[in-house]
DNA sequence: GTGCGATGTATCGGTCCGATACATCGAGGC
DNA sequence: GCCTCGATGTATCGGACCGATACATCGCAC
């Protein structure tokens, strides 16, 4: 997942681990924390051996020499190559179970916007296939087996179940505008803050979003 | 955390792997799909070497001696030690950063009837916080970056926000009852199957799912 | 002039997953 | 009577990812 991930942002420009990672996670913060160096600087190895990204040494600020002064070792900026993007391409384009799991989805929903329609229906359809069996589940417990449990695990599984259907109508949604080429934005009733606005209301002095809708 | 999930189960009765995997699957259903035999086994041997659990090789059933026919190995039942029983009561009481994450707190919040009424409202209280900065973070990103990124990315945060201020309400409630003594339920409109009904009535017969919306 | 927080790269041990292998047992078809 | 098939059951291995930790530089506020 941290390959697609890392290879889907470099083909939009090239970063060096530290700005990857900002940038990995405002992509990515729906649905992961942050992601960890201990796993992204090896991926970046990994990735660098296989030869999909290459390094390219940031040239400091003139092009003059500044001749190896205290060994300045300094970033090391990331650059996709043609095979790093045959390979993003691949990896976007086929859809296993995996790509159907939380953190699967998630990130191949993120570079929906480097994928084509067929292969966007398809991970749709099986994510949502996957969450009706999860939800299925979650009614099974609470319907054979509730008198088994304690009033928080049944109260967990309820929010469980609701968190699922929830998804379900967003992915029905999703999949509903994808047929009909639609942008993928789904109606939402109250948005956090305001009543009856539909976006977050700036507060005055530094507005800068317009309203994208 | 599976540790503690072990730990937490077998404290409710002896079992077998595979017995503790579907028990495991069931009480944890809602917060990770299945918990794999690649983790399971291990983390049983480690559990049993530490001395928190004990192997009890189960008598097949009569008491007769059957002498070893094919060697039949057959089911490894584990039970809990009195060492185990503390270890589970030190770590269900303590609650770090990691018992704020998605995986800690939903193990966490499945043994609540097992936990202490002080450390329920920590771990529910430091989850809101948690879940908060999460949304505020994605919040900052649907403000500031909302022209940086595409429509897709886009509304991918705008379901994790949708997320996050659910889960936040949820958990008020949650603390709220906590305070007052109530029961750990939360008010749900149309829930799956009953229009008014608060538990799951156990249906007559065989007919097992009613209609689900 | 100095401490401190942001930037920046890197490794190590440990947890957990997915694939895989293999053996037993009861039910059902033929 | 035989045979296959799915559920039950135990187990290992390589790999992905995380959390803690270490260390170095830079700019700025005090």
């Amino acid at each position: 997942m941290l390959e697609l991930a890392i290879l889907g942002l470099l083909q939009e420009a090239p970063m060096h681990g530290y700005e990857l990672r900002k940038e990995l996670t405002a992509k990515l913060g729906a649905i992961r924390a942050a992601i960890s160096y201990g796993s992204l600087y090896p991926t970046l190895r990994r990735l660098q051996a296989a030869g999909w990204i290459t390094e390219a040494a940031d040239a400091p600020a003139t092009a003059e020499e500044v001749p190896a002064l205290t060994s300045r070792r300094g970033r090391v900026v990331y650059k996709i190559t043609a095979e790093g993007k045959e390979r993003f391409a691949q990896l976007i384009a086929q859809a296993g179970p995996e790509t159907y799991d939380d953190t699967g989805f998630g990130v191949h929903f993120a570079f929906f916007a480097r994928t084509d329609q067929a292969t966007r229906l398809r991970i749709l359809e099986g994510r949502r296939r996957t969450i009706e069996e999860r939800r299925e589940g979650l009614r099974d417990v609470l319907g054979r087996a509730a008198e088994r449990l304690d009033a928080y695990t049944l109260e967990l599984q309820r929010h469980g179940l609701d968190a699922c259907e929830r998804e379900v109508r967003w992915l029905e949604e999703l999949i509903a505008n994808e047929r009909s080429g639609r942008a993928p934005t789904v109606p939402r009733p109250g948005t956090a803050g305001g009543p009856r606005d539909n976006n977050s209301p700036p507060p005055p002095g530094e507005s800068r979003n317009e309203r994208p809708s």
